[in-house]
RNA sequence: GGGUCCAUAGCCAAGUGGUAAGGCGUGGGACUGCAACUCCCUGAUCGUUGGUUCAAAUCCGACUGGGCCCUCCA
């Protein structure tokens, strides 16, 4: 398949080292708080990355991590660590803080059908191998003790800058207001794999280690986790692309100094979920997470398909205008299936036939949109039968998983009194309807209308159906 | 200041040199007591401007307008 690599800036073919078998890395969330509908953009992206890369064949082993620890508000040391911010906001110890949000991850994963991934590992969990790459790192002159830090010394890496595009001579360090220089470093550009209790006297995780009772950096978690979990070579690592700078470059400088090769061949990032005024970040604390969507009326699945419906590498913007017309696409397209009949003789090479076309449209860079209208075309398709159809459709959902085939809504959902109800209401206003009494004929349909139920009127008689 | 990406109909969006997929909406029609559902029909020369080419939305340049990054972030 052809994917673009953030390493190469080029698309590219995706060749993992082993034939069969992809094994995929992805940065997990800081469960410090609530995930907003951005940070989940990423991960349905990532999550229809692995699920066509089965539907080609492969066989994907995913680790994920979940960051409960060592993550500062700014990478220099100043700043404080988001979960003991995340405690102190709710009075909560940081243990609780990170199993809380961690469970609403999963969550928030589960509603929009996100496969969990095989392999999920808490940052806190794997402190004994950070020390050991640190500790390598420190013997074999990457790293360097100071003012009781570890940095890691990025001018011993040739290619520090290659997957961030960057030009450190024009670089400026610090542009934001809120990052300070730290007089500790040999370059500015170093960043801390160690931090010890002299920089922090709240820090409630901490550990002790060669150079004193602390906590590990942010960035060497990742590297640390897919290193014990995954082994010396990734085929793919995800993430969205803030993490492009620094975390990602400082992984790749870590862990290839670390193992002394080269270490990951394909770097996959997301683009990001911008409202009318631009970023949606968590730092303004007026962000919506999916349960917000979900009190408004979405279903999870229509914001799944509303990011399904542009590319994974352009930004999009939400709003609810574009939220209105994903539900009602949605909404259509199920109506549509569930309406197919599924008995019939399969017509295989149909199937066939889109199944390539699905493929192909994967296969180049992960083509969402067109993949979708492959959908639409399957279900126009004049030349095969519902059962060909419901084949087809059951089968890209493999990869959509937009519940495609399985209506919540379904009539068989209902409870046997009230369709009792119904079908005694549906009579009354048959009797209605033939005495002209359209006034209490309309009043019924409004009543079961206000109750999400909607009449249909056809030649053959009243049905209803959940809406 | 440096870097980078983008600009296609009302909205979302595909398109990677040969004369604009798809979805939603809108308008019209069929159906209906009226509707809803469903079905049929319906729209753009691709930000502006130069250039390359037999041929450009697609390549190059300029301009305009945006987004993002430059150690919080998916």
């Amino acid at each position: 398949m052809k994917l673009y690599n953030t390493l190469s800036k080029k698309i590219e073919e995706f060749v993992p080292k082993n034939a069969e078998q992809v094994k995929m890395y992805t940065c997990g969330p800081t469960v410090y708080h609530f995930a907003h509908i951005g940070n989940l953009r990423t991960y349905i992206s990532e999550d229809v990355l692995q699920k066509g890369l089965e539907y080609l064949g492969y066989k994907v082993m995913r680790c994920m991590n979940i960051t409960d620890v060592g993550h500062l508000t700014s990478d220099s040391d100043t700043g404080e660590d988001k979960m003991v911010k995340g405690a102190r906001r709710e009075g909560k110890t940081v243990y609780e803080i990170a199993e809380f949000y961690t469970n609403v991850f999963f969550e928030d994963l589960s509603k929009l059908n996100i496969k969990k991934p095989s392999i999920i590992e808490k940052a806190s969990d794997h402190i004994n191998t950070y020390i050991k790459i640190i500790d390598k790192l420190i013997n074999d002159g990457y790293a360097y003790l100071s003012n009781g830090n570890v940095y890691f010394d990025i001018s011993k890496i040739d290619d520090y800058y290659k997957l961030s595009g960057k030009n450190p001579a024009e670089l400026l360090v610090g542009v934001r207001d809120d990052v300070f220089d730290d007089s500790a470093k040999k370059n500015p550009g170093d960043f801390v794999l160690w931090f010890t209790i002299s920089k922090f006297e709240n820090q409630v995780m901490k550990w002790d280690s060669p150079w004193g009772v602390g906590y590990p950096g942010w960035h060497i978690e990742c590297s640390g986790i897919a290193y014990e979990m995954l082994g010396d070579y990734l085929d793919i690592h995800c993430g969205g692309v803030d993490n492009i700078f620094p975390h990602h470059t400082n992984e790749i400088a870590q862990s290839e100094a670390f193992l002394g090769h080269k270490w990951c061949n394909f770097w996959f990032h997301g683009a990001h979920l911008n409202d009318k005024n631009g970023k949606m970040a968590k730092s303004n604390n007026d962000f919506l997470t999916l349960t917000l969507l979900e009190e408004k009326g979405y279903d999870p699945l229509c914001y799944r398909y509303f990011c399904l419906n542009s590319h994974y590498r352009s930004q999009l913007v939400f709003s609810y205008e574009a939220m209105d017309i994903a539900k009602n696409s949605l909404n259509k397209l199920k109506n549509k299936i569930s309406k197919l009949n599924k008995d019939g003789e399969i017509d295989k090479k149909s199937v066939q036939y889109y199944n390539s076309k699905f493929k192909e449209a994967f296969c180049n860079d992960i083509n969402t949109s067109l993949m979708l209208t492959i959908l639409y075309d399957v279900l126009k398709d004049n030349n095969i039968n519902d059962a060909t159809k419901y084949c087809i459709v059951t089968d890209m959902d493999k990869v959509f998983s937009l519940d495609l085939t399985n209506n919540k809504n379904s009539n068989n959902n209902i409870s046997k009194e009230l369709e009792q109800e119904i079908l005694k209401k549906i009579e009354i206003r048959n009797i209605a309807k033939k005495n002209k009494d359209f006034i209490t004929a309309d009043s019924i349909r409004d009543y079961l209308l206000t109750l999400n139920i909607r009449l249909i009127d056809t030649k053959e008689g009243t049905t209803y159906e959940i809406i």
